[in-house]
DNA sequence: CTAGCCTCTTGATCGGAATCAAGGCGCGCC
DNA sequence: GGCGCGCCTTGATTCCGATCAAGAGGCTAG
């Protein structure tokens, strides 16, 4: 909020929705086709980096993005008093290296070891000039990842922290099983912290709601990192149902 | 997130920053120039609402954008329970109507009367083929709105409230004084309900820390909808320096 | 002018998440 | 193999925001 002082910054887009046929075929619409990202591969390099490393920093000059081979990186953002908050997940075909103004406005940080191909954004831009099929690609990218903030900012706005954490492995099982239904195995690689972070909670709050679950036979876990949905029933009715109203009101009244 | 099984709908943009020639100027790159608005006015048609009226609903079909010319207005994201967030608020000369295949993806509602100029997506595509800097122009009001919303995660994710509301108001101040500094005076438009379901809170709490904020002297208010921030210093203090840290803690100690 | 409604405000109580604290486990390093 | 360090878990307590409730002010319509 403070420093970029983007003026009149505000304001919903236009997201070109008539540009976006609606696509029958139901599939990602915000991937690439093997065939766009062939075009791509021939300006990228590949870069490997380790666990905890960070791929750039929040404010640094925005030169490449990268399109993610392997590996799990996650987008943090700091606040002016330095605590954080995680913005989101990247896996596996994401590509991350959102700047404005030339500055990435995040810092990118490998949750587990991961494998990228860079693109210099000089390459890069000659690239989409001649090749306008490719350059919206990326429209519809910034337009999916926009809902995808939105839904983020949804999540935040209720109260209940079994209703966050639950929502937050649907979103996690959506990532993993595109396909969805396969789902009921969920691998959740960061730590309890990162999901913390992401959800507005502490690491302890996140912790005992995976307990909490747990004895009510909702979910299991072999261990911390590992998540079966049991219950796909309650899972996707708390998820789901509920944002700030009170569920467990049997209310026998007994003496009534 | 449920419905929308957009597969692999994770990834973060390439907002082509390159693009973004970073405008020295300094001024709101996320608006349209006179001329730009000009060229769309050729095609766009004046609408009026009340306050309350729904200018669009999510999920209906996607068939204008809207530039505002006055008054200010809501987008508003329905939960699975009913319940609502509000996910920002609009003002004269930003632009509404982002749709994802074909369907508005938010209800945007006039929080006062207001006056916008319709653009028919048909039309608004034919142009922008023609105009490739105007096309350019909404991609960068895409990033600059995505954001805004990592602004308000990281605002939802702060627990404590008057950190909230303070951020809420420095918001609305810089969209109000886009020049900055002029701005110790700050309208309201919209109720308490409404910033509360913008903040994750209820209005009862966003009424209670506007009390507080007023006891302590860090702002005074004339009426609901008008601030003025008595106390800059503190009010920047307390926005931006912290997080979910103990701010008053004194501790005199007095018998150490 | 008054009745009714809506919004804002204030008060009292409750509940749940943060905080403070400690212990267990897995893993790599020495 | 044992030590130390992270990470996860669990427990006790505190605090703050949600909830329930009621009253005040303002605006509109009759």
């Amino acid at each position: 909020m403070p420093g970029s002082r983007a003026a009149s910054s505000r304001l919903a887009i236009a997201a070109r929705p008539f540009l976006a046929r609606p696509d029958g075929d139901g599939a990602r619409r915000d991937l690439l086709t093997p065939q766009e990202r062939d075009r791509l591969a021939s300006i990228a390099s590949l870069v490997r980096i380790e666990r905890g490393d960070i791929l750039f920093r929040q404010g640094a000059e925005a030169n490449a993005i990268y399109d993610i081979a392997g590996g799990v990186l996650k987008s943090v953002l700091q606040r002016p008093d330095g605590t954080r908050a995680i913005l989101g997940f990247f896996f596996p075909q994401d590509i991350v290296g959102l700047a404005e103004d030339g500055r990435y406005v995040s810092t990118v940080q490998a949750v587990s070891g991961a494998v990228l191909y860079r693109m210099p954004l000089r390459a890069l831009e000659r690239l989409l000039k001649h090749d306008r099929e490719l350059d919206h690609q990326f429209l519809l990218k910034a337009c999916h990842e926009l809902r995808g903030a939105q839904l983020h900012v949804l999540t935040l706005g209720i109260v209940r922290a079994e209703i966050r954490v639950l929502r937050f492995l649907g979103l996690m099982r959506q990532m993993q099983a595109p396909e969805a239904g396969l789902g009921s195995l969920i691998e959740l690689p960061m730590s309890r912290a990162d999901i913390a972070e992401y959800l507005g909670l502490t690491p302890e709050t996140v912790s005992r709601v995976f307990a909490r679950l747990r004895r009510a036979q909702i979910i299991a876990s072999p261990n911390p990192h590992l998540i079966r949905v049991v219950d796909e029933e309650r899972f996707l009715a708390i998820a789901e149902d509920e944002g700030r109203v009170r569920p467990p009101a049997p209310r026998v009244s007994a003496a009534d």
